[in-house]
Formats: structure tokens, C-alpha cells, sequence
DNA sequence: CTTGACTCTGGACCTTGATCAATGGTCTAG
DNA sequence: CTAGACCATTGATCAAGGTCCAGAGTCAAG
């Protein structure tokens, strides 16, 4: 397959598969006589994981990693575990603080009556006022 | 009060305020012969003003945006109200995103042993499974 | 053979929100 | 007056994850 047909067949676009490769997440590829790129069908599998790992919210820093596992028999499953479930803890946190700011947010809009002047519109006030950090 | 002041009292870097000014968050300042910035004290609360706003994860462009209607009399309060809104949408659309990201993978990491093949890890292959989008 | 589609490399460019460096002018304390 | 702190501008750099382009070579169909 050439590089243009993995693109088609994944839904990446041909710079996103050279540039994975550049950035180790995807092995160097057999070449034709002419130079292009020739792909077997495993590619398709690494990109996809690429792609579902990405997201969940995986950094290409963090998938390097997982496919670094994923292929060290032993070693490998207790590490990738470990790595989800740090990856959980950040989700967590991040859905705990948008959480926090979400709250905030609706109380003012719950206490803007949506006229009058600037003056007295809660969220302009909330985020004017000199007091207080958010 | 120079630029240097009021990076100090707001709290954020000298580079930071320059940048503002230049993306339209901040007026220009009076100059004083030297060159030299100069500014008052309203300068402080715009700067608060800002930075809750980031807080609550509006963009700066946004940002901009809601300085203009903070400072449009009558209609102000409306579109402000309604910008709160979209923001809170976005919020909680992401929040959804991130949950259901987060029970999947909470799934894969109940359903690993944590030891074993690679082949047998379900977070592996969740990954590596050819069907679906996630 | 020619045309058009495809691929190669290397490097520039994009977004967002800053931050830093270089070079030079200004201000203030002693 | 001078040292050291502060400020000015312009332009480069950063993270992340790509995207795009130029110029050149290749491939497949007619």
C-alpha cells in the first residue's frame, strides 16, 4: 500500500502519517526502488490505536510510550495499567475543576436578570471585582 | 504607575500586559515623554477583569468580545448573558465528553488483571480492536 | 509519450497565550 | 555622575499536533 491508500483506508491525512513517523509512533516503512513509502496491512491497526488512544486523551508523547509497552511481553500489561489509570486520575481532576468553574458560571447567569445596565449584571460585576482570587 | 507596577500589583508578567495591548484587551496608555507607559488605576481592575475570565475558560478573544459589550450601556447585559450561556453550554458538553472518555476507560482498567500476555490486556486491545470509533 | 495523479524531501507555517532575547534609551539613588 | 534597575521595540521561540508548500521524481492510463 502506499502511503496515500493508508491515508484513505484510516482517515489521516498523508502528512500526519509522515509526521507520526518522524515523531516515532509509527515504525519506518519497506521502501519501493522509487523511494516511496510501502506499507503492510499492520499499519492500519497502529494507527488506529494511535487514534483511539489519542482520543482518550492521550498525549503522541504518552501513545509512544503505550506502544512501547504494548510490545514488551511480561512488563508490558502491568505498566499500560498503570498509565490508564494515572490517565483516569487526570480525567478526573480535569472534570472535577470544569465541574467547579461550571457552578460558578450558572449561578451567575442564574442571578443576571439579562437587562438593564452593566453595572448591575452579576457576571460583569463577578469579573470585575477587585476582590479575591477565582 | 509604570508598566512595572502594574504587573506587580496585578500579578502577572510585564511581557503579559505588552501582549494585551497589542490583542486589543487593554487600551493604550497614556505615554509619558520618555516613552514609557503610564498608567491608572483602572488598568488593575480590566487586568482582574481578564484573568477571572480566562479562569472560566473564555478565550482572550472572547475576552475582548465581553469587554466591548461590558462597556455598551443597555444592550450590554443581554449579550453578555448570552455569551455566559454558550460558554456554559461548551462546558458542559465537554464535561459529558470527558465523562463518557472516563467510564470507558474505567471499564478497560477494572477488566485488566494487570499481569499476562499483552494480548489478553483489554486496555491494549481496546486500542488495538479494528472495529468501531470511539 | 503524455498527462494527471501521486509521492518524495526539507522546511515554513498555523493556533493560543504567552515568554524571552537583543539592543538601546530612561530613571533614580547615592 | 554613574551604576543598576527599569522600560522601549522588534522579532524569535515555546508547546502540541499537525498542515502546507515548492520543486522534483514516479506511476498508471490512454
Amino acid at each position: 500500500m502506499t502511503i496515500g491508500a493508508v491515508a484513505k483506508r484510516v482517515g489521516v491525512a498523508i502528512d500526519t502519517i509522515r509526521y507520526y513517523e518522524r515523531e516515532g509512533l509509527l515504525p519506518e516503512p519497506l521502501r519501493r526502488a522509487s523511494g516511496y513509502r510501502s506499507y503492510d496491512e499492520g499499519v492500519l491497526r497502529q494507527l488506529r490505536f494511535i487514534r483511539r488512544a489519542k482520543d482518550l486523551g492521550f498525549t503522541l508523547e504518552e501513545i509512544r510510550d503505550l506502544l512501547a509497552l504494548s510490545a514488551d511481553r511480561q512488563r508490558g500489561v502491568k505498566a499500560v495499567k498503570q498509565r490508564a489509570q494515572e490517565r483516569l486520575a487526570a480525567i478526573d481532576a480535569r472534570i472535577a475543576e470544569l465541574t467547579r468553574v461550571r457552578d460558578g458560571l450558572e449561578q451567575l447567569i442564574d442571578a443576571c436578570p439579562g437587562h438593564g445596565s452593566p453595572d448591575q449584571c452579576p457576571i460583569l460585576r463577578a469579573l470585575a471585582d477587585q476582590e479575591g482570587e477565582a
